[in-house]
DNA sequence: AATGAATGAGGTTTCATTCAT
DNA sequence: CATGAATGAAACCTCATTCAT
């Protein structure tokens, strides 16, 4: 039966490339992405050395990758969101609460948005379309339609959605670091009130 | 006289210390902290590669120190504001336009900044105080004296802190990739709106 | 029937042995003999790389198996102009001429040839007769046979043999490097010229 | 003394330089050039291999180094003798004698001088000017004058210069191989009777 | 007979750190 | 105080070979 034999062959191959991808992500949780090396990924998923290399062609190769798959879910959800037919500032209200949820979820994975922030950074001017900036460019046109909707005030779309977004992350990996964090909902309504009310008494509007 | 000589040995001493911390900010400026060599800090210092030890105990030690040298007059500035007597409100405003322009005179410090604040990230628990940190903790207190002065909304003064920082940090580093950035009064002014009043449209009380 | 099986059994496995040895010449066609790996040589062949260790014991076995296959023709070529009745100089040209075809029909061969020298200059005394050295030997005999003809001069044959050999590889490489090289009946006769004229009895002038 | 510890530690520095350099002379003596690891090549120059980077930048930047040096003599002498006002047999006797006892005085370059042959073989066409392609136009020019000097028949003088360099070179082979080989005159006059007999005007027997 | 995922020894290269001078 | 050659522990990557299926 070689139909039987290459779709188990092939759940094997893509039982080992998963396992590797894993312990990527479990090293992360505990060290900085750029602090992990082949040695330690091969012990932690169980295989050798080289079998890294017959199913990444290098350690670059291999987190991009775990990059890619570990943001796919998150990704799928966001775009969710953006496509959906809610007001602005609900879009960004489930936005948030969906980031720090998917955070709390996948503790490891903050440290990958960090490093791609940096790098979009160090990489001046260049690679400009990190999947960092390019998520930035969507909420950007949530506030733009915030605007255009008369619900936002005409302000910097772009260094609006980087205060959202940035507070947002800063408030995740808050909850990174507390042991009891606050229910998600408490955090992502404060992030809201915040931003759409402002901190200073009595401004709200009602 | 060997006063003098302990004198001038000393001014020596403390002059290629500076030769060669100053030599790692040049390099920070266009790299990322972890990827100078402790050759290419000798060579842009002027130094043989030994002197580097005499000077410091380990590359550690000395990226440990230049951050140290580096965000001094910034924190000094920043204490002075927070010491003063302005309003809770004013002094958040002051602290945003000073890190702004902090940054903008100072390109390379922000990935230290960076740097740090993944330490702090990933320090789960243990040692609280790094520089971030700490940081952080003075912010929250401005907004707790906001808080009970009256003037801001009882909020989580950490979260808030954060939400501040981390906004104006994002700001710090779009003005970095920026070519032509917008003065450092203006961005000041945009954080501040928000954070006073939110981006809603009429939430402006007066 | 059994005898059919093995039969047809042995026929497909000589075939994927041909198949793995022709892929091999493809390959030192293009590349260096050491430079080309075993997975190249399964890709190129069409066949899994264990099955490659399931016709040739190792790396070696298999280059070696190629050598043999490759060279068998042009061997079997030479040995029947060895063996016939022509005259030493009429042999030593129609081994030149047989020489330059074989390496202009087969390009890759000459690679095989240059690596088997190399082995026999390295093998110090141990393993006197690779192909190359027992082919020297050949040749030195018919320069043997033209000395006792009084034809050739009383030299040391050994060496004229070398002579003859190693100026018809290079020629042949000149060839190889030769975009619209020559006639390889030109490229005989000159060497024939050059070497007849010389080893000639009676060619010295006075 | 800042000029006497510079000149002894450049003398040290050149000294390691040169012991690697030995180490892989000895090396490829023993072995092929490309079967010497810079581990062994480290541990027969009885440094750390971290060591064998600080003088030279890579393994093909060392063995470029070594065949430089190894063959400045040689090449030196051969200039002198190319450059000579001898006649051009005399030049090419000369300039066989010198390459005969220059590689029985180092019998690990020829090594060298084999891989570059292949080499030039294998980099069809990019890199045409190795040492070995060079030499050969030089041996080719004299061929000529000696065609112009009406010593020599006309013929390709290109070819010409090949037979003459690698009949040479496979007497030093063979010289190599052989334990009590014959004194370097005789083989040089032996190469020389068989070429010059050969390609001299008017030694066609009929 | 055939597969191809896995192995693991070994290759080249880097770099923080030491130490004789 | 200063030097810079030397170290050696990793780092990344390759590839001939094996073996369960």
């Amino acid at each position: 039966m070689p139909r039987r034999n290459a779709k188990r062959q092939s759940l094997l191959d893509s039982m080992t490339r998963q396992a590797i991808q894993e312990a990527v992500v479990n090293l992360v949780t505990l060290r900085d992405t750029r602090g992990i090396t082949m040695d330690e990924v091969a012990a932690e998923a169980g295989v050798s050395k080289g079998c890294l290399y017959l199913h990444f062609r290098s350690k670059k190769d291999l987190l991009e990758s775990v990059k890619e798959i570990s943001f796919k879910p998150l990704g799928d959800q966001l775009q969710d969101i953006l496509n959906g037919s809610l007001s602005p500032d609900r879009k960004i209200k489930d936005i948030m609460h969906r980031l720090l949820g998917y955070f709390d979820e996948n503790r490891g994975l903050l440290r990958f948005l960090l490093e791609d922030r940096e790098l979009a950074q160090s990489q001046i001017r260049r690679q400009k379309s990190s999947r960092y900036r390019s998520f930035l460019e969507r909420i950007s046109r949530v506030v733009e339609d915030g605007v255009a909707e008369g619900r936002f005030r005409q302000l910097d779309s772009g260094k609006v959605a980087s205060m959202l977004v940035e507070s947002t992350i800063a408030m995740s990996a808050r909850r990174l670091l507390d042991e009891r964090p606050a229910p998600v909902e408490e955090d992502a309504r404060l992030l809201m009130e915040v931003f759409l009310q402002g901190i200073t008494l009595g401004s709200a509007p009602q």
